[in-house]
DNA sequence: TTTGAGCGG
């Protein structure tokens, strides 16, 4: 029970309208403790639990296929944020399509929430304004972190809970609820106020041998410091930056102005206001971002899933063994740690290419055993 | 104080 073949080539994945998603899972929950959860609400076609295609580590997510509708709804209403293994899972209607969730919109933000307010809690408080299509209190070990989120399938729905919820005292503290913002937004945002106030300044581009007490010899001159510090790798090296706070933010800007391209040793000093952690993760963010579209755009294809690989098949000589049907951009074959099954991928540059390795391929034996060949998710249109 | 994660071999 629990996993199996649903979706035979060609037919409809009728399942899909009565799927659920099921997210936050703790790493242990197998497909079997799924089905185990969700029977009782009805009959299922069959559970899954999502893992990397690589490393097989389980991705927190999986899905429960009804058989019937009724009975994902009557789930969704009554088992949502239930445990499994001591956590509580989230449940959302399956929805492949994903731009309403990349959009943000009907998202909003909630924090100064008292810790008293659960998942179970906090949907029912916002499920007065709409319908609510996923909703999150965010948790550490310690428990809520004070800050959560709802999404609302409508904009509509979201600003009548921003406008009724905003500054509502809820268990003796005043939350705020707002829209959400993506990382960027929060990060300029967080910029523009902290250019006007910080204390902390980033200082870079100084010699070896600079160390705490000559770098605050030098930042003193502009107002007395909280602390100074070179940042250091685990074996004392210097990484070649360091912190000053100031007292004031009079001081940090005076030192910003004054020093920021002086040559000190002979090396021109980098010193500028340090930037927030949202800052830095919404650069990091940007930069991830880039390399991921370059990449995208350098090995395009149509990708083929091939299992059952026997061991001695490596990258290459899947490349050789499906060359003649086409061009391709890649070849890979993932290796499954403590298990002999091999699973591959090949990208060809056309849809036709790849059908026809399909076509010829599947159940062709290649060194002892016969290979699984299927059309892998297609990813671009093309 | 706190602006996730994220949809199927």
């Amino acid at each position: 029970m629990g996993s199996g073949e649903p979706n035979p080539a060609g037919k409809k994945k009728k399942y899909l309208k009565a799927a659920l998603y099921v997210g936050d899972l703790d790493p242990d929950v197998t497909e079997d403790m799924l089905y185990k959860k969700f029977r009782p609400a009805g009959p299922l076609r069959f559970t899954r639990i999502c893992r990397d295609p690589v490393t097989r580590s389980p991705l927190g997510y999986g899905y429960v296929n009804f058989r019937f509708p009724a009975d994902a709804e009557w789930a969704l209403n009554t088992m949502n944020f239930d445990l499994i293994n001591g956590k509580p899972f989230r449940l959302m209607w399956s929805q492949p399509d994903d731009r309403l969730r990349k959009s943000g919109v009907g998202n909003i933000f909630i924090k100064n929430l008292d810790k008293s307010i659960d998942n179970r809690a906090l949907f029912y408080l916002f499920s007065a304004f709409g319908n609510i299509l996923s909703c999150k209190v965010v948790c550490d070990d310690n428990g809520s972190k004070g800050y959560a989120y709802v999404h609302f399938d409508s904009l509509a729905a979201a600003n009548r809970a921003i406008w009724h919820m905003n500054g509502v005292r809820l268990n003796n503290r005043q939350v705020y609820v707002g829209r959400f913002k993506f990382p960027e937004e929060r990060a300029a945002e967080v910029r523009t106020r902290d250019r006007a106030t910080f204390t902390n300044v980033f200082v870079k581009n100084f010699g070896d041998d600079m160390d705490d007490e000559k770098l605050k010899e030098i930042f003193s001159e502009y107002g007395s410091t909280e602390s100074v510090k070179v940042i250091r790798d685990a074996s004392g090296k210097s990484k070649g930056f360091g912190f000053v706070r100031y007292e004031t933010h009079e001081a940090a800007q005076k030192a910003v102005l004054d020093l920021h391209g002086k040559s000190i040793d002979g090396k021109v000093l980098y010193v500028g206001r340090a930037q927030k952690k949202i800052e830095r993760l919404a650069e990091l963010r940007r930069r991830f971002e880039r390399l991921r579209l370059k990449e995208k755009s350098r090995a395009p294809g149509v990708p083929i899933y091939i299992k059952n690989l026997d061991e001695t098949i490596d990258d290459e000589k899947l490349k050789e063994e499906f060359s003649s049907f086409g061009s391709i951009s890649r070849a890979k074959v993932m290796v499954e740690v403590g298990q002999g099954k091999g699973f591959g991928v090949v990208c060809f540059s056309s849809f036709e290419e790849a059908t026809k390795a399909v076509d010829e391929m599947n159940g062709r034996i290649m060194g002892s055993k016969p290979l699984h060949v299927t059309l892998g998710q297609a990813r671009r249109r093309w």
